[in-house]
DNA sequence: TAGACGTAGA
DNA sequence: TCTACGTCTA
């Protein structure tokens, strides 16, 4: 249950800039920048019924990739490879990933063109924190082999206008 | 890894008072509550090696029970049950719980009278808190068997000279 | 590395 | 009811 049933947006939220920080996914979830408190893709519906991307968070589990300051390659989520280690067992049946759920939002936001919340896991030796890197476009959808499995990758650009991240020692 | 290695400690946190009232766990180890994500016994190491209870949290999962605003009864943890269901199938064989981990630190505690936060889960019908209930210390540590296996139960009561409890719609 | 009174959403 | 880029401690 919930105390409040904050509404999803797509866009950037009030209150929070580029660059802030963040422990836990929780405060995430509390400040509405990424409402899921443990899938990596958050979504919304829109009125006609069509899903759209709101944000993704970048926690460094998959084989995500940032090229340059301003290019980010974002595994789709879902399918089960062979040499993925799941609990209790190993799995027995290879599956690829599905044009369905947070993978759909994302393929769907790149149509309407509408900006996805960008935040990244940075580790330090002492620790993780989120960080907000601002707002990015699906500008392309692609699909590879891996592990023995189709996946997706999406191709995310940082719109521009927005604030420099420095990560210095702060 | 974390930002900073918290100390624990045992009694009240500076800063936190008696009702005030958090959305997740996640806020109660950020305030320094209780330091465990899921656990609901969190405990510290003394010195001299021995462990002590610091805080626990009753979220409504195991049977516990609060007899007056003063009494609580408490649940040990681990142990497993023929009726208790776990992923991925039922488990094959039952287990007593042991007095290890969080039950040794709350007998210990008992027997060093020392102080232990009491946090409860609230439940209304829009969604749930965590409430800061104060100090309590160990009075009585029983046994009882509970669907077949050996559990520990925690008598628990409130220190006087503390705020009253008062909950009404807020 | 695994277990533990986690959460939100489909 | 289940999955999902959780998070701490032992």
């Amino acid at each position: 249950g919930k105390w409040v049933n904050k509404m999803k947006q797509v866009g950037s939220i009030a209150g929070v800039k580029v660059g802030d920080r963040f422990r836990h996914r929780a405060q995430l979830t509390i400040v509405g920048l990424h409402q899921q408190f443990t899938c990596g893709i958050d979504y919304m519906w829109r009125n006609d019924g069509k899903i759209l991307a709101t944000s993704i968070v970048d926690s460094g589990r998959y084989v995500n990739n940032l090229q340059s300051s301003d290019i980010l390659i974002y595994s789709g989520q879902g399918g089960k490879s062979l040499f993925h280690k799941t609990k209790p067992t190993y799995q027995t049946k290879p599956t690829d990933q599905i044009m369905q759920g947070g993978n759909l939002a994302l393929r769907n936001s790149k149509e309407e063109g509408t900006p996805i919340r960008v935040i990244r896991r940075l580790k330090h030796s002492k620790g993780s924190c989120y960080v907000y890197y601002g707002l990015y476009t699906v500008e392309r959808v692609l699909q590879e082999r891996q592990l023995g499995i189709m996946i997706y990758k999406f191709m995310l650009r940082r719109k521009s206008g927005q604030p420099e991240l420095s990560f210095d020692s702060s």
